[in-house]
DNA sequence: CGTTTTAGTTTGCCGAGGCTTATTTTTTTA
DNA sequence: TAAAAAAATAAGCCTCGGCAAACTAAAACG
């Protein structure tokens, strides 16, 4: 159980995918994972070794698949980016889906800890029209209306819940 | 010169760090690259190669690097993001450098065009304050004064101009 | 309860993008 | 201008994270 490692993005990916299937179902099979992410069992199977020799999941050969308690702290993290990301990009930005929640799942692996708590910061602080002071939303739709020729973003392999 | 292909953001990295090297002294040789970028000159050579092969950048062996059209585009628009977002989360989210930096340097690849049009708007709007109708920025800061707690974030690789 | 179907695993391949260690080529300088 | 230094390139290695194909285990079904 190495811990001397930082997550890669396709890590990330992973966990955030069984957190999520085991979320519904209790655990996640090999097959679950691979539906989920649009990858090949092996690629998943892989992927899963290395998880679990760091300590991230409990898997054993031929059985399902759970997060440990580090893997769910882990992957509540990126998950609570990715929720919280999605909310600033739709109700502060405008953008509607699923651009929202693929900009999203783009960005949950490259922003930093801070950074994040500031965007969530910002968030509630302009949707709470108490702490704003005003309705900004309105002035800022006009101010941006003219940029509604939203192109087509990249699919992502993030779980469509 | 295949032109259908995404650039990778290693791929970007590479047309950045030429773009500003070339800006500040006309042409980037490989070892300004390697420097500037910190990896070893003959990974810059391989990027080089392919760059070439798909039309961002002229170069013949030996000789001195230099971007085409289509490379100081793609450069540009890399660059534009990169100084957008430092923006956005220097004067809006009030994260010092060199966070600021980082963070966008780590981000400027993943955000869609759309996305960073809509972040440029809103930092726009929310630093005009005839747009925006008042001054935010002091109740913002009170807002989140207490995460100042900004832990060390990731060395990047973005050239430091 | 044996056969078929499905799921999990292993192995070996590939490309990207780092690296180091030669080997040029170019540039500098004595 | 020849020798030394610096820069560019080539070759080969490594890890990551995909893939397909082959094989094994488990589950479902007739």
């Amino acid at each position: 159980m190495a811990n001397i490692k930082q997550l890669s993005e396709s890590q990330e990916d992973y966990l955030e995918a069984i957190f999520t299937i085991a979320s519904k179902k209790g655990a996640a099979r090999v097959k679950d994972v691979a539906d989920s992410m649009k990858v090949a069992s092996a690629s998943v199977n892989r992927a899963v070794s290395s998880l679990t020799e760091h300590g991230y999941i409990n898997h054993e050969r031929y059985d399902l698949i759970s997060l440990t308690d580090k893997g769910r702290e882990k992957a509540s993290q990126v998950i609570d980016k990715h929720t919280a990301l999605t909310q600033f990009f739709r109700e502060v930005l405008c953008i509607d889906e699923p651009e929202a929640s693929d900009a999203a799942c783009r960005m949950e692996h490259a922003i930093s800890d801070t950074t994040m708590d500031r965007i969530s910061f910002l968030s509630r602080f302009l949707l709470d029209s108490t702490k704003c002071g005003h309705n900004w939303t309105s002035a800022f739709k006009a101010f941006c209306i003219d940029t509604q020729d939203l192109q087509g973003e990249d699919a992502c392999r993030c779980t469509k819940a």
